[in-house]
DNA sequence: TAGATTGTTAATCGATTAACAATC
DNA sequence: TAGATTGTTAATCGATTAACAATC
């Protein structure tokens, strides 16, 4: 089937998978220059779209010798914006909400977590980490007073569009969906929907695949 | 730059899309048959795409009425293999992996968490949702003995390649990688890593455009 | 210098879109 | 019947790969 072509890789995939492999290469024992067929071989991918992907993010290197790890290091997370430092609300404090809430990985990203809303008035007033629950009705003044930029999503399926509109009201104009449902907002937000499914799908075939396979060699 | 390359969307993504609109076009007033025009328009691509991919997974529509929607979310949950069962374990039991083992969603995609694990004795025997925490070294016993195909790693990054050796040890052939690093897996086994950072990094660009915007204009 | 590796152009390949005949 | 919508072929567009001259 053309299930290949989900395994291709996007742009912001091939950056990301960058970053992982100068990473591994900065903790061991390696020199401070990576070739494009070394960082090509790590990812899978083409040594010319290596090279193609850092003329786009400017990066230059030097014939014989490669590309400087922290050049590129720096260029990538200039182009993702890591360099920045955003600052985010996450709207529902259950299990998911809780996770992402005190997920330490977010701040090597830019990414920092300044409030989180529940509408459960048991959680409300609840320590989470290094924040304290607020009762959803105070969005708009703690969304204001803080300068959050991005709204996380972190409710059920059925309460997730009321989060999303209660944000966008907010002046929130970038979502990040973890309910596994569709939102419907205003053409100048961005939504980025990060649905489990998809994963799981990419599993489940391959899963799918072994099992056949076990089945016709029996 | 390059990065409405990004915002592509692959088949798996397009299914996906067309499930959601589908489920909620189901709990409408809705007619029991859709367009490819309707759906294209909610997925926003073009709808020749949707056409397409209906043909490939062997949905085949009637002019001047369109196409059934169970017979398309039958196809798909095929296509998908999300009406096989899968039994999966998660290894790492604190927020992230609690968040997973609890999460009602999956069970529509077929997929059971049958076994939790966790290293701290502390959190070993506790229960969580409809499971008890096992220690890690029950792993191989458990895993055989509930028939587990999936593993989903749910520790922080530097406990994951241990995670990941474990499940593959005790036969586990598909992992799902919720830490923030990469797996070192035999050949065999197939990863799916979720990482976060490519969500944020396509909301982070947003985000630095819509800044870059606001800073020009003043 | 010789040789490895970049940078970039050209060629290929595939995916997306347009168009339209078939058909209910 | 008339008209809407499918199914599919052809045309376009873009992304990936190959090739090679430039260069350290």
């Amino acid at each position: 089937m053309a299930n290949d072509r989900a395994l291709k890789k996007t742009l912001l995939e091939r950056l990301v998978l960058y970053c992982h492999f100068l990473e591994s290469e900065a903790a061991g024992p390696a020199s401070d220059h990576v070739s494009s067929v070394e960082i090509a071989d790590y990812a899978e991918i083409d040594e010319s779209q290596v090279r193609k992907d850092f003329a786009a993010i400017g990066v230059r290197g030097t014939p014989r010798v490669g590309y400087e790890v922290n050049e590129i290091t720096g260029a990538i997370q200039e182009t993702l914006g890591f360099d920045q430092g955003y600052r985010a609300a996450v709207v529902g404090a259950g299990r998911l909400g809780s996770a992402l809430v005190c997920y330490p990985g977010f701040t090597r990203y830019g990414l920092h977590v300044v409030a989180a809303f529940d509408k459960d008035i048991n959680r409300v007033g609840q320590r989470l980490c290094a924040l304290t629950i607020e009762p959803i009705e105070r969005i708009r003044e703690v969304i204001a007073g803080k300068g959050v930029e991005l709204g996380i999503v972190a409710v059920p399926a059925r309460g997730a569009q009321d989060a999303a509109e209660r944000l966008v009201d907010a002046g929130v104009r970038a979502l990040w969906n973890f309910a596994p449902t569709g939102l419907t907002v205003p053409d100048d937000v961005k939504v980025r929907h990060e649905h489990l499914s998809i994963g799981l799908a990419e599993l489940a075939y391959h899963l799918n695949r072994a099992r056949r396979a076990r089945s016709e060699a029996s």
